[in-house]
DNA sequence: GGAAAGGATGTTATGTTATAACATCATCAA
DNA sequence: TTGATGATGTTATAACATAACATCCTTTCC
């Protein structure tokens, strides 16, 4: 993400938290502003790496504590295959993502698709049971990683 | 999982690994038992305390191999978001599944939606992602704890 | 302003999950 | 029997996450 992109994304999120009456402090916008600026998902334990230059001695609990407000406020995402955060580029709205997981070059990109959703609320009707939360991670490669591979 | 079902499913997994010429060893046999014999899901380390009953004095390394095996074969699956693994009552033909993950009761059921395969497919098709192992994880309540909230 | 309340952070310790590295043992084929 | 391969044992440590309690900051109310 360039410098501006940032700004914007940083911005909207202070608006964001005024509006509903949170608190962006310093700890976690500095949490949410180093996941933005990566453009690779970051464990909690590389955060804290890279908050040391900042804070001085930042403990892991620091880090959890500002990772759990920004999941909270839909800032970012946690990858549970990767045990590691994103930060989220669209929160204005509530909404529930699906992840394509690079396992070649590491990146990865969040999407929205209209269609998973619904076979999925589809799938709950069916069963009878309720969702809170929907973890849909897709672990494979890229297609720029998959081209490399077939003319590499 | 009852006796009888149990004894079948561990003659399917001896049958299913002769046929594929891998071995199914005694300490594998006792993990994939131990998930089997299990209504709830297990971490690694819960295996292993288990396990003491039998082996003495196994280690984290013992538990793990046997896991990466049988996770290979298909024997059993990996719930991401628990940090835990489950039998898996159909291994004869490679699938992708997707979990129902109750947080109130902790039972698990795994299904296997067409629906929800096919749109994944189109949303990689569309992006040019070719997804390795797809991790589908409904957290929430089943339908019976729901119910029981309403009632209650 | 000062006190009380609640939320955020600091700090220390520890719990939980997972793997690296190397030694030893078992199995099977030549 | 020997060599190759795969499985297991063993020790140590890496990586991820939270409990518990102290302190501090902010807001509100008097």
């Amino acid at each position: 993400m360039n410098k501006k992109k940032l700004t914007e994304v940083l911005c909207g999120a202070e608006q964001l938290c005024r509006k509903r009456g949170v608190r962006l402090t310093a700890r976690r916008r500095t949490v949410f502003e180093l996941l933005c600026a990566s453009d690779k998902p970051l464990s909690a334990y590389k955060i804290l790496d890279r908050m040391r230059v900042a804070a001085r001695n930042p403990a892991p609990p620091t880090v959890y504590r500002a990772l759990d407000f920004l999941l909270e406020q839909g800032l970012v995402h946690k990858l549970e295959s990767l045990h590691a955060f994103v930060g989220c580029t669209h929160p204005e709205h509530p909404h529930s993502s699906q992840f394509l997981i690079c396992g070649d070059c590491g990146e990865v990109s969040e999407m929205e698709n209209e269609a998973i959703l619904q076979s999925l609320q589809t799938a709950e009707r069916a069963t009878g049971f309720k969702t809170r939360h929907p973890v849909v991670e897709l672990l494979g490669t890229c297609a720029q990683c998959a081209e490399k591979h077939q003319s590499g």
